[in-house]
DNA sequence: TTGCAACTACCACTTTAGTGATACCTCGTC
DNA sequence: GACGAGGTATCACTAAAGTGGTAGTTGCAA
């Protein structure tokens, strides 16, 4: 089963990565890079075309992200095998990943010789995992699931908007004006969000929220 | 002035990147890298012997990131260029990598041709950009600066500590306690480092932390 | 129709926060 | 020794924040 070359598509968008991953295959004989693309568009496209034994796909791209494309390329009835490349060892990523139908999830600082490795035995049909990213699966899936804030779900629309606004560092009063409602309004929402996120105050609600966000926006 | 070869270090977590770089800058004759290094301890002291002329350093990398190894080239006296390459366009990280120190500021996913002119260009003295950065930097400096931990230089330490305690929720009574003073010495500080951030409130004080931070601590 | 959830508003009241001023102590610098 | 910076503390006062309860209005679901 190894007497004929297997057909390798490349998606990520930064060239650079591209480049170095394809020198990486051009070593090995029985891998040719068919087709490379820099976006999910693109991929998806180029994927139902021709239909490449496997498709290595960059979690992290502008525009559509990884995970979309995946999606979209099963929805599409690509069979290929999927393998995600990703410096994200976020637990949540690789669990929407594998369940979505990626058949590996490798991390870009994996030595190259060892990617290669994993590669090959992703064309073999085995599921393949980078060493860091098995101990996250593991416990990932030992604990039922979460990580959607159950606690957000929770809160109403008004509710969760103004933990927003107070996470902004913004006073009822400005709130109120933000909001075209009483502050008087305000501080009732506010008592409510705060006995369903069990905190104490503002400032404990402003601090939680920014952590959720992952801060910056 | 091109008769001679340029020394070139790269500096990056992934090994893959490194590779496509490698690559890339291979095209060229006249530039030679002489060095890799995959962490910020390393690269410091690779580059302190070996003076390169241009290194090229990931600002995303874990353990030591690549402004802090910035920092600590220059304050070892590394006269080297050195060029950000990065998939970053978070305005403050520029402006903090140009301020540090930084001669260019390019992105990964800038195209391998322009990204090896570029280059070549930050070798012969030029400070270079990648387009998209240029903007964002016009604006960034537009606004008079702020956002530097400038202003957290400006707090003694008792302030830093207490703006961390409220970074984390704490009441100014709770404070008290955890640091045995009197509540009213905790707002004597609060009030202090509130005029000094420019802030209006312990809630902005605590959202602008964290985002500081990082958040996740 | 009844009932409930969400949003709004007001009121009264307590607790925290934040401001301004003054003052004492300690340490290091000039 | 004088001086300033940092840390502590107290007082008096204003302004926000937070709590409990009541209540009117939607709109949707049983």
């Amino acid at each position: 089963m190894s007497e004929q070359k297997s057909s390798v598509m490349l998606v990520d968008d930064h060239p650079l990565l591209r480049k170095g991953l394809k020198q990486l295959l051009a070593l090995e004989d029985e891998l040719e890079v068919i087709a490379e693309a820099s976006n999910g568009q693109d991929a998806i496209k180029l994927a139902a075309e021709l239909d490449p034994d496997l498709i290595i796909l960059d979690l992290n791209m502008q525009g559509m992200d990884g995970l979309e494309t995946l999606k979209r390329m099963r929805d599409e009835g690509v069979t290929s095998r999927i393998v995600m490349l990703t410096v994200s060892d976020a637990d949540e990523d690789i669990v929407k990943a594998i369940s979505n139908g990626a058949d590996g999830y490798l991390l870009k600082d994996t030595d190259p010789e060892v990617l290669l490795d994993q590669i090959k035995k992703a064309l073999e049909g085995k599921m393949v995992l980078s060493e860091a990213i098995t101990q996250v699966l593991a416990t990932a899936l030992r604990r039922p699931q979460a990580k959607t804030p159950a606690e957000l779900n929770s809160l109403t629309n008004r509710e969760y908007e103004i933990l927003h606004l107070i996470a902004k560092g913004m006073s009822n009063k400005v709130i109120a004006r933000e909001l075209n409602i009483s502050d008087g309004t305000v501080k009732v929402h506010v008592k409510h969000l705060l006995k369903k996120l069990g905190l104490r105050s503002r400032v404990e609600a402003a601090v939680w929220m920014v952590n959720q966000q992952g801060g910056k926006l």
